[in-house]
This record gives C-alpha cells, structure tokens and sequence, in this order.
DNA sequence: ATCCAGGCCCGAT
DNA sequence: ATCGGGCATGGA
C-alpha cells in the first residue's frame, strides 16, 4: 500500500483485499451515497468524504494526507491483512469458498459507536432504503452542515450533545415507529454515562453484549452489529433473517433452526473470525437470494 | 391487496 | 427456556 499527493487528492496505491462498493454496500453502513460506478461520498467521523476507486487505486477528492491517515485507512481497516484472515476462514470451513472468492473486497468498516448503535436500533424490521433515509433524516435536522458534492448538501450524525436534544415525538416525526421510545432511552443511557463507549471496549465479548442489551430495543442481532462494526468485536456474529437462511440452507439442508443454534454452529466454525466470515455470507447470500425463492 | 423487511418486547406456556 | 402476536412504516 502506497500513499501519495496528486494535486489536491490523495491515491493510495496496490492495495489489495479491497472493493469500495462491496465494503459501502453490504449492509453495515448507511451514510454512503453512490454517484457513479466505484464512486461514492461518504459520511463518517462529522467528515464528508468524496472517495472513487480507479484501476485498484483508491483516490480520496480534496483530502489531506494527514486526514486520511487519521481517519479514513482506520475507517476503511486499510491496515489489516485479510488475506491472513481469509485463509483461517478457507482452512476452517471450505464451504466459505464462494462467498469469500465472490466478496473478496469487502473490508469491515470501523464504524462510531453512537450512531453505529442509534442505527441498527432503527435497522429491526426495515429494509435498508428506508434506514439510510431515517438516519439522513436526523443528520439533516440536527447534525452539522458539512459541504456539498455535485449539487448535493450533507450533514453530519448529531453528535451526543445535538442528539439529546431529540426528543421521543421527534423521533417519531422521523417515521421511526415503535422504535422511538427504544431510540430515547438509548439517548438517555448515553448521555447519563450508563452507556459509556470506554468501559463497554474493556468488557469480554459475553460481558458487552450484555450491556449492549440493557437498552431497549437492543437485541442479540443489533448488539452484535454495534459490536462487530464499531467496537471492535471480530468475533461477534449477527444472526438476521438473511444469515439464517443462509446458514440453514448452507449447514443444516434448508431445514428452519434457531438463530441460537445457528449462533453456535458460527462459533465452532469460524471462531475469532466470525464477524469476516458473517459479512463474506451476508453480502454474499443476499445478492445470490440464497435459500429465497429465485423466481421471485 | 397481502406479505415482509439486517428484530424486539411482552405475555402465555 | 421457548413460542407467537403485535408493532409503525414503506416497498415489492
């Protein structure tokens, strides 16, 4: 991986195990905005970033090196080598194969904490369309205004102090449902320090997922996403309907299972791994509608 | 129209 | 412990 200056942007060079769209587009984020093929602005970190991939180099519009050493190589887990990691998952379990050859880009994004947790609480029982709109909703009416790419404003996820100034029937007016009254009292642990980023980081995995769960409305699958994506929880699993079907059409011959036993079937296969081999599977059955009915 | 979506809560067994 | 109904809203 090369790192150099081009005018006002910054390449970086023969970085390998990495696909924009694949990474953007599977499931674990929703401030991305595709403007073009492998081209896409992203929100992150109270940052706007402009991002293309061009001939397997990377170019980050109108940045500074030093921002995207800080932010956007750790954001996008630049520096970590999957292919270590690939082939601890290909020797443990070789029914892994398609999915990792197909999805052989994808990276899992370091995510922040809060708005990581505030959107997978918005995630249960919505398709992703409609939760990247609810989570732009918020950032438009009480994040920041960061700039404008071609024609279009973005601002960024309101940080703890502009978030508890959200109330239950604002969070309502944002189309969130029943999810509201969960979205509240995730604020109102965050900013009384029940919740607290720092001390969850320090737990064992069993220990933060417990914690996790002290809000309401979180479950084991949105715990295991905050964790996986933002806390650093390689390990954590999310089980959702797409990774059930997945599973039980790949390890138990379509038959229906329970997402705890399937939870366990993850562990004795993939380990420490499970969260690479659950993104490789998710993004992998989805676009191939594995286990769905294909005429659909 | 009816069903379901990156689920979870809650009450009934 | 486990199961099923209900839940706001929008898209297929």
């Amino acid at each position: 991986m090369r790192i150099l200056k081009d005018k006002n942007n910054i390449i970086i060079k023969e970085i390998s195990d990495f696909d924009l769209q694949q990474t953007l587009e599977c499931g674990q984020c929703f401030r991305f905005y595709k403007q073009d093929e492998q081209d896409y602005v992203v929100v992150a970190y109270g940052r706007l970033l402009h991002i293309m991939e061009k001939d397997n180099n990377l170019v980050f519009l109108n940045k500074t090196i030093k921002e995207v050493e800080n932010i956007w190589i750790p954001y996008f887990d630049l520096n970590r080598d999957y292919e270590k990691i690939k082939e601890f998952l290909l020797k443990s379990d070789e029914t892994l194969e398609p999915a990792i050859k197909e999805k052989n880009g994808v990276r899992i994004l370091n995510q922040e904490f809060v708005e990581t947790l505030i959107s997978f609480i918005i995630s249960q029982n919505k398709q992703i369309p409609h939760i990247k709109h609810i989570v732009k909703t918020i950032s438009e009416n009480f994040g920041d205004y960061l700039g404008e790419v071609n024609g279009e404003k973005y601002y960024s996820f309101p940080n703890m102090k502009q978030l508890s100034n959200i109330t239950e029937a604002d969070f309502r007016e944002m189309k969130t449902g029943f999810r509201a009254p969960y979205l509240s009292d995730a604020v109102k642990k965050l900013s009384t320090g029940i919740i607290n980023e720092k001390e969850i980081r320090m737990l064992k995995e069993e220990d933060a997922r417990k914690k996790l769960m002290e809000i309401k409305g979180v479950g084991e699958k949105v715990a295991n996403c905050v964790m996986l994506f933002s806390l650093g929880y390689r390990q954590a699993f999310p089980i959702d309907v797409w990774i059930k079907r997945i599973m039980e059409t790949l390890y138990f011959n379509g038959k229906d299972t329970s997402k705890e036993i399937i939870g366990k079937c993850a562990k004795e296969l993939y380990g420490e791994y499970g969260g690479y081999a659950q993104q490789y599977l998710f993004c992998f059955g989805r676009d191939n509608k594995v286990g769905k009915n294909k005429n659909e």
